[in-house]
RNA sequence: CGGGGAGUAGCGCAGCCUGGUAGCGCAUCUGUUUUGGGAACAGAGGGUCGCAGGUUCAAAUCCUGUCUCCCCGACCA
């Protein structure tokens, strides 16, 4: 593809609206336009890359014997009655009604559709299993798009559904799809980790994430040194804490302390001359009309979907009010679990009950407590798990390993649904038994436009974009820095034509600019390979190579040139054969 | 939905307070000179100042309403 004939016109400024690295660098690559807050065209660079992954994608769910199908973005409401989703899928589901007044929807996901497929389609045991998928862009109408494709409101999705006889079959479609998962990221060149979810509301379920590894990722996981857990920080197991031995009967008490304005536990731990993690902190909540105390160690943060949870409420605040605090005898600074009023319930985290002896606040302004023996000091309403995981606590699986903390971008799903559509919808088939039987159904998400802005979260600097070889919208930059030139012209041509022969996909630079924008273009487009012919090297037979991931430049002779080329590009890996990675 | 910010040329912005009919940089087009890490000069095109009312002799500017976009929070496959 000829630069001067391909639609990429490049900006040297951010548009103020892009705050993520990706959203800033899709824009100023002309990747992307936006039409709609979350909505999007992609441009042609955008969309080679698009259909690079999803090339990726039908190669490997072909391989797992999955089928391609596609089914109506437009979808009626009766099929979303039934699953009782019309209800309850809220606000973020876009409804609509044609001309006759019946009730439409754009489909956010396809669970009603391709049931209604397979209840109508699949009779008899023989028949199963299957999956089947579409590549197809989905639309939810959420609460807030942000970070351009990150989180869009339409987005390209392939989304994927297996139908199995019982529970066994479905572990072993959902294994395989895991696999599949597996080798789809890592043949698009990217850094990921597979992550153990919340089944949430569907109980006894399980589901992975898949998470590609950015530092501007917005979910936080952490994975196990040792062993192959890994979990969102939110939902991440914890070891259990034992309770500390009862203390014998001659152990002191606590003694008072004066901590005259100490009122953060780093500046109570600094002035008593200890750590955060020999301190206990106390917060108070306000969770529907009731008033709750959570008290954990200092250098933890309270998990508040677990205390939410433990009070049954959707919704928790801190109270910073000091009304409600001085109605209950509390000391804004200074609440502790000793001397706590009994009229609040308090909640205490298993750490604190493990240790011996801590420091709390007294309940009493400008005082704290050290010599706190929790054993026999605190009351607590209940004593549970309150804290969130952090890196570096005990692994509770291999109880070896400890937690690394990550972050990550959530690109794929997979996830066993059980029965929960079947069921209401009455999809079933007839077993060896000739008896009715409800199928048992798994689905598998992955964001294919998400996907490709978290490579470019995971893949760039300061210049701009490093693609993955396998996802880059072409494969080589050959920059032609001298159109005036023939002897030039002809090289670029002779490259052109070598790599393209080889199946290379190049993009040659035969505007009449300077070299020096086109360098930048280049870097800032962050194609794998550049490749830059001028008059002055040329004289000397040569061409120069740079690899846009190293910076590595190398000067060549213009005879070996494509054999250069095509060499490094394989050793970023193009042209890996699947059974390669 | 709560809080904050912004809509003026394709992009980034100034002008608004103090009303007088729109400007700068980049980009685009023409020409000349340049040509290996975002060139210089000369010229040109392009804007119903988000939209609708109102005040006024006169509105980008003041007032009212409204729409859109962005950020933080809540929420979320």
């Amino acid at each position: 593809m000829r630069r001067s004939r391909f639609l990429i016109n490049t900006l040297k400024e951010t548009p103020k609206e892009a705050v993520v690295v990706s959203h800033v660098l899709m824009m100023r690559t002309c990747m992307i336009k936006q039409l709609a807050s979350g909505i999007y065209t992609l441009m042609p660079l955008a969309l080679r890359s698009v259909r690079k992954i999803e090339a990726i994608i039908r190669e490997e769910l072909d391989r797992a014997e999955c089928q391609e199908l596609s089914m109506p973005m437009v979808q009626p409401a009766e099929l979303w009655t039934e699953s009782g989703r019309w209800q309850a899928y809220g606000k973020e589901l876009l409804r609509f009604k044609d001309r006759k007044e019946n009730g439409y929807c754009l489909g956010p996901t396809h669970e009603e559709v391709i049931t209604d497929i397979a209840r109508r389609e699949i009779r008899s045991y023989k028949d199963l299993p299957v999956n089947l998928y579409q590549i197809q862009n989905k639309f939810r109408d959420e609460i807030r798009p942000r970070f351009g494709l990150m989180r869009g409101r339409e987005f390209l999705m392939k989304d994927a559904y297996s139908f199995d006889v019982d529970e066994e079959t479905c572990n072993a479609s959902y294994w395989s799809m895991y696999e599949a998962y597996k080798r789809i990221f890592t043949r698009c060149g990217l850094t990921f980790r597979p992550v153990e979810a919340d089944s949430g509301a569907i109980g006894g379920s399980f589901t992975h994430e898949f998470h590609v590894l950015a530092g501007s990722g917005e979910d936080e996981i952490l994975s196990c040194n040792n062993c192959d857990y890994a979990a969102n920080v939110e939902r991440a197991e914890l070891a259990s804490v034992s309770a500390a031995a009862a203390p014998s009967a001659d152990a002191t008490a606590p003694q008072e302390v004066h901590t005259p304005a100490k009122r953060t536990i780093e500046d109570v731990a600094a002035f008593l001359e200890t750590t955060p993690d020999q301190c206990v902190k106390t917060l108070v909540f306000r969770a529907g009309d009731q008033i709750v105390g959570a008290s954990l160690m200092g250098h933890r943060e309270l998990n508040e979907a677990v205390l939410r949870g433990r009070l049954d409420v959707a919704e928790m605040d801190l109270v910073t009010d000091a009304a409600t605090f001085e109605k209950h005898g509390l000391c804004p600074g200074f609440m502790g679990p000793i001397n706590w009023p009994e009229d609040v319930p308090l909640f205490v985290d298993e750490e604190v009950m493990g240790r011996e002896t801590v420091v709390t606040a007294g309940n009493k302004a400008d005082y704290h407590l050290t010599g706190v023996i929790p054993a026999r000091d605190i009351k607590a309403t209940e004593v549970m798990t309150l804290r969130s995981a952090r890196a570096g606590d005990a692994c509770p699986r291999c109880n070896e390993g400890a937690y690394e903390s990550f972050r990550g971008i959530e690109v794929g799903q997979v996830f066993k649904l059980g029965t929960k559509y079947s069921q209401s919808m009455n999809a079933t088939y007839l077993d060896a038994e000739g008896k009715e039987q409800v199928m048992v159904m798994g689905c598998y998400g992955i964001g294919v436009t998400r996907t490709m802005a978290a490579a470019i979260e995971q893949n760039h600097d300061k210049d701009g974009i490093i693609w993955p070889v396998q996802i880059a919208p072409f494969h080589v930059a050959l920059l032609n820095l001298d159109v005036k030139d023939d002897e030039v012209n002809e090289a670029c041509e002779a490259i052109f034509k070598g790599l393209r022969s080889a199946g290379a996909e190049v993009l040659i630079d035969d505007t009449p600019l300077r070299p020096g924008p086109k360098f930048k273009d280049a870097d800032l487009i962050g194609l794998p390979i550049q490749v830059k012919v001028g008059s002055r090297s040329l004289k000397q037979g040569n061409i120069e190579v740079k690899v846009r991931k190293t910076g590595e430049r190398r000067t060549v002779p213009l005879a070996g040139a494509v054999e250069e080329v095509l060499g490094l590009l394989n050793e970023l890996g193009w042209n890996a054969s699947p059974g390669q990675v």
